[in-house]
DNA sequence: GGATGCAACTATAGCGATTTAGTAAAACGG
DNA sequence: CCGTTTTACTAAATCGCTATAGTTGCATCC
């Protein structure tokens, strides 16, 4: 209906009287026209609004401008969970500005993700990706490296052969800093309601809590599928045996929302009876009462070096070295006290 | 350091002894081939891995694959709502299986936010767009239709000029649900803590509360930012007053909550003293306890359909007529009840 | 049997950028 | 002052795909 014309990089070369790969070399900074002339034609191209076409570009083969995120989460559980909305923000803060826009998708499973980083890879559709909860023996991982795409993983530990780049914070460490905190008070019966295994977080994780066995503390852990309905019905049959654990560890903030309520439902007053954690933060986890001691992971702010990291990697010609992210820190909160 | 030659439809061309042009036709299914050779192209096109590049599909004018959605939230208050990630998980679950990705950027202002529209137009980067927020008088439709850029806006009412489509849902209704059943338990003193004045929800609670009155009921309006702060801070007003309200209802789950510990604080018994509603619903929401009274949208629905009007929409000739969304309901749960 | 029509292709011209090879003019050097 | 290098450009090819204008062969029809 409406016309409204595209300008392109012809237009302006006709404005400002040079070719079109004058006008190129003056709007990409590279050497091959004066400075006057440069001047000249970037001033045109402000003028009249013209706008690099992304298509174009990608497809003489330079940047597409985008970065993709695949999650392999379901539909449901997405919104579960304030990581994803707080890791986007982040990687958007740092996107800001910067003419580079985030692609994501939903996948079920890590067969479809790989099929779409191959994808994405083969039509250039991005110029990289954030790749997160890795495993162990991951298949994406080669699959990444053999297409070369760029990439950033948020893991736990470094990247098995250098490759690809990874950010990663000790997850162990962020364990023991619950754990132990949890054992220092006096706890010597935890429980540890916990995602699916496959995760490297929840093994290591796990592992911790057993190594406590050393100091004589009784470790526990319950696998579920991070939903709130299994976390309830874990803590129902924790709570219903005559040798109750005086804690319960949650894999996060939701879940132990959930048990929180079985709690009191039950009769169980905490932290009096019984306290609760989680590995997980968010705004919800400090306003529900009592409010939960967490582990508080600087979510936006990993996002956000997560994205800075990966245009970095895009730019270099090399793979960059692994870097360690900001260590969570433990909050805290009301939900944890001294056992009776 | 791969050199994963990405195969092309010239590739298939002459593996398949024609011509570019007719592998084109075969492909998108056209006529301009017979049965045979269309299948034998198809067959080694499969075989060969083909898949097509959408830069050079979006250059030569048809579509990017790729919709929009530019998000006008400060990146912190994103992660405070679920509605995003449930909107956004609903929308995924409408593109997934069609080739289509989700393009999302975070904007500060409308005026960013009409750049962004602009930007993606003229570098034909999507094909449409999804715009939430409607407000009165709002600057970005204008824009949209002059663009002639494929949008839908999850407003509520119909589009004014019945461009760009609308998927709407009666926000006065959904306010007369909850406020309607609260005055029928017998409250005649509700606080409504809303959102910035500016949204036409926020308006249109206004009214329907303020419409009340007629009926005995004293309503009574506090604006807020959205934040938890904010809303600890008004409960704690009104509840210090000496005539409090009997009802409180916030914009949204996080406020609610937020509001619900100020009342535990300050000893005020919830619902029996006090009840608390919200108009946004969440899994916590019915969590916490007590669980909070909601307004339950389908929200991932709402992103669903949001996404299947909008690819219609792209592939329609004309501006599609304005859709009515689900429904919202009414959520009884533990924090409403009958004021002493 | 020559004009007509149609099916099944091929050849080719873009889309809007980047990039390489080529060229004219200016600068330099001995 | 002539040969060489540098500067500042232009012309043209290219990316992968689509779309339009031709081209060919073969059946059709009065």
């Amino acid at each position: 209906m409406n016309k409204a014309k595209r300008v392109t990089i012809t237009d302006i070369a006709r404005l400002a009287g040079v070719s079109p790969g004058a006008v190129s070399f003056a709007l990409n900074g590279r050497p091959g026209v004066s400075a006057q002339t440069r001047q000249r034609i970037l001033d045109i191209a402000e003028e009249s609004q013209w706008l690099p076409n992304s298509a174009a570009r990608a497809l003489v083969g330079s940047h597409a401008g985008v970065i993709g995120f695949a999650v392999n989460r379901s539909a449901g559980t997405l919104g579960a969970e304030a990581f994803f909305t707080d890791l986007i923000a982040g990687v958007q803060s740092a996107l800001a500005g910067k003419r580079i826009a985030m692609q994501m998708v939903l996948v079920s499973s890590v067969e479809e993700e790989v099929a779409t980083y191959r994808r994405w890879h083969s039509a250039k559709q991005v110029d990289g990706v954030i790749v997160i909860d890795p495993r162990d023996d991951d298949p994406r991982l080669p699959v990444l490296r053999d297409l070369a795409l760029p990439a950033v993983v948020l893991g736990s530990h470094a990247s098995p052969e250098g490759h690809p780049a990874t950010i990663w914070l000790d997850d162990s460490q962020v364990a023991h800093s619950l754990f132990d905190y949890l054992g220092a008070l006096g706890h010597r019966s935890i429980a540890y309601v916990a995602g699916p295994a496959e995760f490297q977080h929840t093994r290591l994780r796990t592992e911790v809590l057993a190594g406590l066995g050393e100091r004589g503390v009784r470790g526990e852990v319950i696998a579920t599928d991070f939903s709130p309905a299994a976390a309830s019905t874990a803590m129902r049959s924790l709570l219903s045996r005559l040798e109750r654990p005086t804690a319960v560890v949650f894999d996060n903030d939701v879940m132990a929302i959930a048990g929180l309520r079985v709690a009191q439902e039950m009769g169980v007053p905490v932290p009096k009876d019984l306290s609760v954690a989680s590995f997980d933060d968010s705004v919800v986890a400090g306003l529900v009462h009592p409010s939960i001691t967490c582990i508080t992971r600087d979510t936006f702010g990993l996002g956000a070096e997560a994205a800075k990291f990966l245009l970095e990697q895009i730019d270099a010609p090399e793979v960059l070295a692994d870097r360690i992210g900001a260590m969570p820190q433990l909050t805290v909160r009301e939900s944890t006290a001294v056992p009776r």
